[in-house]
Parts: C-alpha cells; sequence; structure tokens
DNA sequence: ACTAAAATGTAAGAAAATTTTAAGATTTTA
DNA sequence: TAAAATCTTAAAATTTTCTTACATTTTAGT
C-alpha cells in the first residue's frame, strides 16, 4: 500500500513514516506541498496522512485538490488541538478522520488500518446482491444460502467460494484464481486446501459425487459452475 | 433520482454535489433551511441529505419537516464526531441512516445507493413504534422491551443494539457495523465490547446458551435476528 | 462534592468452530 | 498400465466466539 505523508514538521513526518514503514506499507514522505501535489500526480496512492496547518498551501486544500481529481482513497488529517471543534470539521472535509496533535503513533496506525478497511469494503460492493441457479439462492446481504428453499449454512470460505463461483457462472476458475481472490494472498505451493473446501461445500449442497449438479470440475484446469 | 443536500459548509455541500453529480443524480444543493424547504414545497424529491447543524434550524427540523409532510424517500444525516452520542441519537430519528464527518465520499455514496436500493425494494417504511419478534416486543418510543408481556431492564446501548439487530431483521450484522452505528465511532482495533454486551443481553432475554432463540451468532461475519 | 449503585469497558483463559495439513485412495488421461 | 490430477479423511493448528472477573466510568441521591 503507498501511503502519502506530508507534514512540515520533519519530526512528525519522520515518526510517522518510521511506524508505517513498520507495517510494511511504501511511504512517500514530504514536507512541502509542492512535493505532495508531485506524488499526488505522478504516483498511484492508496492513502494520504496530511497535516492542516502548513506553512504554504494547507492540508485541506491538497485535501480537496484529491478529491477534485476524483481519487477516493481514504484520508487522514492531522490538527493541532484547537478549541474551536467546528474548525476542526471544516478543516478536515472530505477526509476520512482526523487525530489531533500530539497523537499516539500506534493509534495513527489502528486508524490508518481502520480506514483503509472500511474503504475496500465499500470499494467491493459492486456485485449483484441475490444470484439464483436452478435450486441455489445466494443472498450476499444476508449471507445466507438457500437449496430448494431450505438454509445452507456456510462457513465464510466457503461462502466467498461459493459466491465467487457464481459470480463467474459459466467459466472455469482455476484453484489458483479462487484461492487469490478468496484468501487475497499470493497462491504459493499447491496446497490442496481449496479442494477440501470444494469437497465441504459440494457435501453441504448435497452434490452427488459422481456427478455434481452445481460445482462441477473441469480436470486439468479447475471448478465451475454453469 | 432528485438528491437534496443541505449544508451550511459551503465545502461539503460542493463536495457531495461534485461526488453525487458523477454518479448521474440531479442535486438540489442548499446552504440554508429555508432554500430546503422551497424545494421540499416545489420539486418531487427522491432523497435528502441534511447536516444535522445548521445556524439556523438544525436539519432534524428539515427532516422532521420532511415526515410532516408525510414524504417517505430516504434521510441521510451529516453530523460532527464530536457532538455527543445521545444527541446524535436523538436528533437522527426518522432518518435513515446517518454519516459522520470527516467522511470519505464514496462512502456517502454507497450509502445513497444502498438506502434508495432498500427504499424501491420495501415502499413501506419501517416507521412502526413496535417491533414484535416471538415473545419479544420493543417499543421504539417508550424505550421498552417486553419478553412474554414482562419487563426486561436494558441500559442504554444494550437497547440500542437490540434495536438495531431489530431493524435489520434477517439481515447479519457485524460487530464491526454494530460498534460503529451504536457507538457512533470508528471501529478500531477487535475489542471484544460488542459481544460482551450481546452475551448480557442474551442473559437478559433467558436466551439458551446453546441455541439463542433471539441473537443468532452467524459465525465469521456476526449476530442476526430472523 | 461525596458516595453508592449502575453501567460500561477490558483482558485473559476456556470453549467452540473452522481451516489447514498431510497421507493414502481413487479417478482420469494418455 | 503408469503418471498425474483429484478426492477423501481425520487429526492438528488456528481463529473466532464465549465466559468470567474485575477495572473504570457514569449516574443518581444525599
Amino acid at each position: 500500500m503507498n501511503i502519502l505523508v506530508l507534514d512540515d514538521e520533519k519530526e512528525i513526518a519522520d515518526l510517522v513514516e518510521l511506524y508505517l514503514k513498520n507495517e510494511n506499507y511504501t511511504i512517500y514522505k514530504c514536507y512541502t506541498s509542492e512535493e505532495a501535489i508531485k506524488y499526488i500526480d505522478t504516483v498511484k496512492l492508496d492513502f494520504a496522512i496530511l497535516d492542516v496547518m502548513l506553512k504554504g498551501k494547507n492540508g485541506f486544500e491538497i485535501c480537496k485538490y484529491i478529491r477534485d481529481k476524483n481519487l477516493t482513497f481514504p484520508i487522514i488529517m492531522l490538527t493541532a488541538k484547537i478549541e474551536d471543534k467546528d474548525k476542526i470539521t471544516g478543516l478536515t472535509i472530505g477526509a476520512d478522520d482526523y487525530v489531533t496533535k500530539p497523537f499516539n503513533p500506534l493509534e495513527l496506525v489502528a486508524r490508518v488500518k481502520a480506514a483503509a478497511r472500511r474503504y475496500t469494503k465499500y470499494n467491493d460492493r459492486n456485485e449483484e446482491e441475490n444470484v439464483y441457479i436452478d435450486g441455489l439462492e445466494i443472498s450476499k446481504e444476508k449471507h445466507k444460502c438457500l437449496l430448494y428453499d431450505e438454509e445452507i449454512i456456510l462457513t465464510p470460505i466457503e461462502f466467498d467460494i461459493l459466491l465467487y463461483l457464481v459470480n463467474n457462472r459459466g467459466n472455469v476458475v482455476s484453484s489458483e484464481e479462487l484461492f487469490e481472490k478468496v484468501w487475497k494472498e499470493k497462491y504459493l505451493d499447491n496446497n490442496n486446501t481449496v479442494m477440501v473446501h470444494i469437497r465441504r461445500i459440494r457435501e453441504k449442497l448435497k452434490e452427488d459425487t459422481k456427478n455434481p449438479k452445481f460445482i462441477k470440475t473441469v480436470w486439468g484446469v479447475g471448478y465451475k459452475i454453469e
């Protein structure tokens, strides 16, 4: 994840950088808004942490610059502890959260993670809500799976696998692809984890082992639902 | 879709307008409640986004004005993070959802879409004052909970959690969502606060621990009431 | 302002359910 | 028929949820 960090107080920028690098994020650190704009224009950023009060342009304007470019990644603003809370609200427009100085770096890290989590959640919400296939009905919102109107209790991973297959109805999906989409991590050695899960899903869907109705195996390639 | 946007902070109203126009909605933007009332009286609106705290009339009164006219389209309220919880709860009555400032415009767009979808799906609003589920009766107005006609004394947080679950009957609600809705704060690390409250509610509802009747846990996802 | 009671939050270990692993069995392909 | 791919199974490892006790905060009454 590429994170832009902008603060004209060198110590703070360095501190933030130190803690975030520790979480294996890539940091684009800058002390002036000019540098920040350069990064915004050239790097594919995933997150920004901006100080509100800078010498020249203030952080709010950078935030606005980002939003005006229709970039939607999360932004956290750093604000000095001011009495006037309305002012904070005003200055953090378009941001996702703010942290008042002085702050505990660990709290900042926690907020970064939380904002990033929320962002991916809202970004993934693009698929259709309900899917029907033969006797199978899957409701993403209710997190429910019905087989001939009878509820089938699936575990989170089982549900995600079935949903992915159903969303790619008609296409063959390899174990590798399934793993990377559901687990959201790189597929390394050929563990048969996916296979075991497929087995359990078939079991719960009361599939005929020799001739599955829903999840078919395409030999040498993967699985598919027609 | 015609959306009314009311916020006396010009930047926020403009930002919201920018993002919603991008989704091909028609925006009626205003900075004062007077303008808003003019639009409400003259335009056939489908949605409203209202700031709770305005200089003159507050957004809640506008919300009430809309509901008193028997208009049932969805309303999302914008609230500052700082305003105290009780006040927010009071002020968002009659609204469908709220978003705390600062917010990511993308999140707002997602919530608008979700509220609109729900609205068109079931056009009957969840406006009833009392909810009955099996032996459980919840009176929103009286802030009371009856189990087989016997009053169960719930603390404010317990009541809010139960109410939220009941209002989302049939859907699974994650701890994270529950926390953000009830506490109106951003959910950071995995605290088990929600879990402990669920436990206490179950206890008061005399749930069978191994097989709860009302609040079911959906493993890896959250809780739900059917 | 002080105190007691109630409400809420935190943390740690127990319990429950899921997920991974690994090894042997079976099926398919060439 | 042998090799490759997939399936099956069960136990081990991990994750999530539950429970409990206690700490802290808030509220209400003097």
